[in-house]
Order: C-alpha cells, then sequence, then structure tokens
DNA sequence: TATAAATACTTGTATAGACAAGTTATAATT
DNA sequence: AATTATAACTTGTCTATACAAGTATTTATA
C-alpha cells in the first residue's frame, strides 16, 4: 500500500478525527476534546487543528458553538453523494451493493457529459465504465464514469464489485478528489434506466453531471449520475 | 441600514473581492494580486487573507495554483442554489424576476417540510410566504419559505418583489445564513407545480428541501423549492 | 438559600514570522 | 542561439502568541 510521501499534519488530524467519529470513538452528541486538548493529543498547534476541524464543519461532522465547544454530530446522514466524494462513504458499505454494467475499458471520447475537454484530454482517451448500485437491494444509483487514460498502470483490471472507485484511486495512484462542479437536473426515464430501476416510462429520475478535481492539476474525473428517489433522496450540505 | 456592530476583517475581505469579481474590476482568468499584495492593499495579515480566499475557493470564484497565483474564475455559472444562500446573487437580478403567490402572514406549524421542529420553534409559529420565480420570463422556481415568527418587526409587510430575502435578512435584521442541509429529489409535478410551470402531469420536476442556519442560534430558515429543469440546470460546487 | 459577581473554561479573530514547494523570469553557461 | 542554473515570486504548511467573545462553573454576597 503505497503512501503519499508527505501528508500535511492537518490532513492527518482530518483523517484521524473523521474515522473516530466513523467507528464512534466519539460519539454523537458528545463534545470533541476541546481545540487545545487535541493540541496535545497530535502535537499540533491551534491553527493547524482549526483546519482540520473547518473541514469538518463543512462536511457536517462536527458543529461548532464558541464558548460551549464542537459537538460530534455523526455521519452525515442520507446519501451524501452532493458533498461527499463518492456514495460509499456516505451510506455505508453495509447497505451498498455494485454490480458492473460496463467493466472499465479504454475509449475514445470528444465529451464529458456536458463538460468540455481539453485538447490533452481527447488525444489520452478515457477509461469508460457503468455501475449500477444497489441499496438495500434496490438499484438506486446507475453512474456512468469517465477517467483521462493517463498511467494508471492495471486500472481496467481491477476489481470494483464492492469497493469504492474513490478509495482505489486513493491507495493504489496517490490521486485524492479534492472537490469540483455538477450540475443536477430532473428528467424523464429513458429506456435504459427503465430497465435497471424497473420503472415505467418518463419515471422522475435526478442526473447530475459532475467533473471532480484532484491532486494532479489538470486531471479530472467525470462521472454522470443518475438517482432514483422515491425511496432514497440524496443529501448535501452547503 | 443598520450595520453589524462587528463584521470580521476576513468577512470584509471575501465581501469586497466577491463583489470585484462580480462587477468584473477582476475579470475572469486573470491573476488576483498575490497574498503578499492583498495584505497590504486591505492592511491584514496573509493568514486573514487567505481564510478570505478559502471560501472563495470554496465558493468556485477562483481558484488556486501553487507557485502561480490564483486565478479569478468569475461569477459561478448556471443557477447555484446548491452552495448559494439563494438564487439571486446566483444567476443576477437581470433575468430573475418574482411572483408573489402568499404574501408573507404569520401561520401556524408543526413541522417544516422534512425536518421536524423544536417545541420553541412551534409555540412561536412562522412566518410563511410562498413565491414563483421567473428565469428569463420563464417559470423556475417555485419556492415556499417558513421562517420562525420570532421578532421580526414590520417582516410581513415587507416587499419581496425583486430583492432577495436574503439581503433583507441581512440588511434589516442582521441575520445570515451560514450554511445547511438540505434533500433533493425528483418527481412528477402535481397539480399546483403544473399549473405554475405549465407543464403536463407528472413531469418530472426538482424538489429540494432545505434547513438553513443562521449566526443566530437555533434560528432556522426552512424552504421547499420546486425546479423545473427543463431549460435551466441547477449548479453546484462541493 | 437564592442571587450576583468573579473565574476558568470554550471557540473566534488576528498578528508576525518561518520555511517548504511549485512556477516564472532572469542571468550564466555552453 | 539554445540550454542550464540562479533568483525572485507565488501559494502551502506550520508555529507561537495574544486578545475578544461566548459559555459554564465556582465563589462571594445578599
Amino acid at each position: 500500500m503505497p503512501l503519499a510521501s508527505k501528508i500535511p499534519a492537518y490532513r492527518i488530524v482530518y483523517e484521524t478525527i473523521r474515522t473516530r467519529i466513523q467507528d464512534e470513538s466519539f460519539q454523537q452528541g458528545t463534545l470533541l476534546p476541546s481545540e487545545h486538548d487535541l493540541c496535545v493529543l497530535y502535537h499540533v498547534t491551534r491553527p493547524t487543528i482549526r483546519k482540520a476541524l473547518d473541514a469538518l464543519v463543512h462536511e457536517g461532522y462536527i458543529k461548532k458553538h464558541q464558548g460551549k465547544g464542537s459537538v460530534v454530530m455523526g455521519v452525515p446522514k442520507g446519501i451524501g453523494i452532493l458533498s461527499i466524494t463518492g456514495t460509499t462513504s456516505a451510506i455505508g458499505q453495509h447497505n451498498l451493493k455494485t454490480r458492473i454494467i460496463v467493466k472499465p475499458e479504454v475509449r475514445t471520447w470528444t465529451s464529458a457529459f456536458s463538460f468540455s475537454l481539453t485538447e490533452h484530454e481527447k488525444e489520452l482517451g478515457c477509461i469508460y465504465m457503468e455501475r449500477l448500485r444497489y441499496v438495500n437491494d434496490n438499484p438506486v444509483f446507475y453512474d456512468i464514469t469517465m477517467i483521462p487514460n493517463l498511467n494508471l498502470p492495471r486500472f481496467t483490471s481491477r476489481s470494483f464489485e464492492n469497493k469504492s472507485l474513490f478509495d482505489i484511486l486513493r491507495k493504489h495512484y496517490q490521486i485524492q478528489i479534492m472537490g469540483g462542479e455538477q450540475q443536477i437536473m430532473a428528467h424523464g426515464a429513458d429506456k435504459t434506466l427503465q430497465k435497471y430501476f424497473r420503472v415505467p416510462k418518463d419515471h422522475p429520475v435526478l442526473q447530475l453531471n459532475r467533473r471532480m478535481e484532484t491532486n494532479r492539476v489538470n486531471f479530472y474525473v467525470y462521472s454522470q449520475v443518475f438517482c432514483n428517489t422515491d425511496d432514497y433522496v440524496l443529501y448535501g450540505r452547503f
């Protein structure tokens, strides 16, 4: 498991606290150790701690109150596709199953959904894959992912069955999703979606076109996600 | 125009730069003055400048590149309801017209869309209003807003025709939206939406339930927004 | 005992400086 | 002239400190 050589301290603090909230060693409703105590715990200064906490606040893991402390809110509920990088981390792997519709394969491309591509991206081609994802055995997400075909050895042969795409990118290729932009719209299900979601013609479906930025400059991951919101709604913080 | 007594320096810097990007005195594609230069300009230190820039990065106004500088991206395109507090600021007042369907009035409430209320909120009652908003003369948003009826003198008699609700809250009542959570789903238009959006039965419509946090503790603004995404899609950064 | 004042905490804001790391322009070298 | 090294400038990370402002606890007072 190759690790990035130099991970900033605030990032490590962020990951650590986030993990401890996820595994409930910091319990929902309780107060986080004070910023001063966290300084001692992680051997960093307060600005570093605060930078880590800022990210946790923004993602909804904690809520701060001046004079009181930081309240642990727990893992953001719902399906946090709007604010979290992937669906896996938001709803937990227990409930999420993945069926590969199109295995990762190299394709040519001239555009990525509604996003335009640079000449360099067009030349490279892309790794294309389609997945259908089940929440509690109900098909809820149908997503198409396109990644520029740039030096990702063995990528197409990897298994994505029950793993998060973003986990694989991070662990094996040191690629982290830093943020991105997305378009959201509602429209009627086409034949493909009718088939996979088992819904009638023109059944309302949510669509997201996403362009995700990574820690590699000019390396973007594109995805188009269709979502059946009959039983599960998307959730996000802002 | 009453002003909050003590606005932090980083906030003023943020507002100033944001305004200058909006009115294009910082032009899209150009580099922002370096952090050092901004320090001199606004008479603050680099951490303060960086805190302001962090917010601008997060909202998509600028993009930073280590060693190079901060590139002005311009006002985030599309309809930024996902990340910005209101629709007005995102698409500009030129294209946005508002028709009041239900004037602000005091009502009782037991819940706010899918969000549960505290006993205190229930006792207070709420100020209720419905608006239909047009983008380039097309009805695109239908929103219901509910605000706890807490000491907002003259609120119900104010005009909301062509002003942002959030501007009024900020300027007249010193209430700022700090963030919030939202649910997003797609479903078919009901009779009300068919009428206002001029769409057929079960036409796919986007729905957002939003709970917005303010700078007053335990004071939340609730809104439900329906959106016809046939011609305009929602846009957001994450 | 009940109330009020002082105190010890918490997070919020801001300063001043240091070095690392990436980019660009300049100067030196071949 | 083209290439390489240097320097200058950019943002990224981090330290150490100070005071303001909000909250909770303790202590002093009535």
